[in-house]
DNA sequence: CTAGAATTCAAACGATCGTTCCATACAGTG
DNA sequence: CACTGTATGGAACGATCGTTTGAATTCTAG
């Protein structure tokens, strides 16, 4: 399935990702993934040393990135004299939906997010908390500003829903399909464009 | 754990949906289930036949009251001679948030229910379907009567958006917690305050 | 070319999985 | 009382799990 001119590493973490995403991590087995990878069973323990440590740099390889391209978008956007809501949650959706359409396979990988999310494993998220919780923070500072008249808590609790509707879009979670006429990318900008709308507008309610 | 003046199936059932819900469906095993019912491991197959047949009585349970309240209260909300938007959302919301807060386990329930979303096992969202849809098409109905300025495909984009945000909010994905002065009632009663405010807001807008 | 490190390989480890089998216990019925 | 169907019990089935081992192979530096 996969070209075998990439190393044993990369191909481990490729077929890693596409079967976690779709089996969970539980379900899926070392044996499935190293038969996709088309390398021997003992190699991941070899490379990676467990199947925890494994689940562990499937994220970390993307979750570099995208936090690295969250920072950069909101850092240019509180460089503007002028900027709104809207910029702030464009900065925040668009380079996951971003990631959601990578041609590199990056498409899996929102769902092994979302099943993160819904697995309560206390390793994992701590492993999460760690590479996330910064760039929550300056999410959360940045939204305060433009969202004075919301107090602390209640700028909270929306923001935890913008998360949840954020990370349920991302993963395709629903029934919307593509419609036969639009490109991936223009059925994720419209996702992209959607959300933020829906998102500002439930972040400014009175 | 549990009281052994109930059935063995309930027992079975009340175990296996709070094993589920910590540790999803392939990570939970039918020994930790028995043996939290305090019941024989063969029981299982015995009253339910297999594993995943177990699976779907868990949802059965649950969703079979959850849809006829969900409907009850829309049939409700639709005989007035004036309701809004945020009636029908309170029809939608309000039942899954009472049974989130439960006393009788349904809390794990929407745990569960999270998973099921994560999950993209056919045969599970298959049964979900068959339970769920005709509910789902009844409430559609309803959003389009009083938000007739969005066309279908509009309108089903930003309810997708809407389920995503109620299912991560019900299963108590985000970090928010319980303050110390207050009720798990109050708690379940400003979440859906803010839910429905946060939807309503979203669903209008522009 | 060769020594040594790095990697891949087949095979097996013990543990645990869902499932099945069959004996046993206990009702209600004749 | 014996008979019947339901339920529970312990034990084992074959399959699969993550992990480990040690030899074979490939790569790399001197």
């Amino acid at each position: 399935m996969n070209a075998p001119h990439f190393s044993t590493k990369q191909r481990i973490l490729d077929s890693a990702e596409s079967l976690f995403a779709r089996h969970g991590f539980a379900g899926a087995s070392l044996r499935q993934v190293t038969a996709s990878a088309q390398v021997n069973l003992a190699a991941v323990n070899y490379h990676f040393g467990s199947k925890e440590n494994l689940i562990n740099e499937v994220f970390r390889r993307r979750l570099d990135s995208l936090n690295e391209e969250r920072l950069a978008a909101l850092a240019a956007v509180l460089k503007r004299p002028h900027f709104g809501l809207e910029d702030i949650l464009d900065a925040f959706v668009r380079p996951a939906l971003a990631l959601s359409m990578a041609h590199d396979g990056g498409a899996g990988f929102v769902r092994v997010l979302a099943r993160a999310f819904a697995e309560h494993n206390e390793r994992l998220r701590k492993f999460l908390h760690d590479n996330y919780s910064h760039v929550l923070k300056q999410f959360v500072a940045a939204f305060a500003q433009v969202l004075p008249h919301l107090d602390k808590q209640e700028l909270y609790w929306r923001l935890d829903i913008v998360s949840g509707a954020l990370t349920y879009a991302m993963a395709d979670f629903g029934v919307i399909k593509r419609r036969p006429g639009m490109s991936e990318l223009q059925h994720r900008d419209l996702a992209a464009e959607h959300l933020i709308k829906f998102a500002a507008a439930g972040l400014k309610a009175g």
